[in-house]
DNA sequence: CCTACCGATCGGTAGG
DNA sequence: CCTACCGATCGGTAGG
């Protein structure tokens, strides 16, 4: 079978395979080049320079979370099931994309300034997405002892730890993780005092 | 004010501090060495190579998780007062050593085999102390319908991700962090169907 | 602890 | 997309 795939595609594919096993700066751009049997500079006929490669990996896992909550924050139901919604479409995001989440939680210090700072706003943002629904519970009395930054911070904490020990070929799916860690974080947002 | 620190103990704790916020491929000997207002090689009076300099962080940092919260998982209290405890000991030892713990949790990887292997048994019987507690609340009827799996995941993702945000000059000290995190947790096992 | 250096390798480019 | 190359820099060592 030939690969279809673009090469511009390809590259980033492999590259966050290898950034997220090795890291970004142990990683060259001939270990990615021998991996696509090219030569080193001829990836720069698709590309301009490796910050740009990690660029486009961390931009399109930032977007990935993104666009998968935010459409879960507004629905009119009530805050816990909007938040474990939440939680499985973050746990969906992070299983389904291991080497990338890996790459977007560990390597995006390593951008300049600029894309940095980017990233750093739509990390708020997200945060802000999980907070303002635990502060929904904690308003419609759902959960009258919650502190919605700490209840944001500790599903968070929950949904990103993940990539360190999720195995897709373990004993758990994605979606039972998923349940089982909102089944235990709602017991603790309705009945902590 | 002289320092007196033996220039060993300096050159990890200035690697601790480089390794943190550059990451470990990322910072070179003489970046370490220009700190210290020493030559690169000047280094190699003190140490053998660049990976003893960052075996001894992380074989450090593994070390003193373990030794604060071992003697604490055999106390003879509830195992919700016994997790409290762990989980308090753990926020100490990650916010008193921000560096190092950093450099633990993104850098260990870097090890070779042997090493990695070393911190990886480290971790797991560090994770089967918190384990083991939950499961011993459930067999107490203390967290009835807890996993203790899953319960020790969520401790330990809670604990360990605290590195990415907490901020020693912020509002939270480590103590309020650890109990409003025990809170949560704890009501969440008891809770729990 | 410094000077001076080693071989190896890096990200990236020119020219085809 | 390859060949051939650039300047820069890496971890580490010899000799003092």
């Amino acid at each position: 079978m030939m690969d279809t795939t673009p090469r511009k595609e390809q590259i980033f594919q492999t590259a966050g395979a290898m950034f997220s096993r090795q890291g970004y700066h142990a990683t060259t751009m001939r270990d990615i080049a021998r991996e696509l049997n090219m030569q080193g500079g001829s990836l720069y006929a698709h590309i301009d320079s490796k910050e740009d490669v990690l660029w486009e990996i961390v931009e399109r896992a930032a977007a990935q979370f993104l666009e998968s909550v935010r459409p879960l924050a507004g629905l009119p139901l009530p805050a816990s099931a909007r938040l474990r919604r939440m939680l499985a479409a973050h746990v969906d995001v992070v299983t389904r994309n291991l080497d990338n989440a890996t790459v977007f939680f560990h390597e995006w210090r390593f951008l300049g300034p600029a894309r940095r700072a980017h990233i750093a706003a739509q990390r708020d943002e997200y945060e802000a997405l999980f907070r303002r629904v635990i502060q929904d519970g904690v308003a419609a009395g759902e959960f009258p002892g919650a502190d919605a930054r700490m209840g944001a911070l500790l599903v968070l904490s929950a949904g990103n730890w993940l990539y360190q020990w999720f195995r897709p070929d373990g004993a758990l799916s994605a979606a039972a993780v998923a349940a089982q860690m909102a089944d235990v974080i709602i017991a603790g947002l309705r009945c902590v005092e």
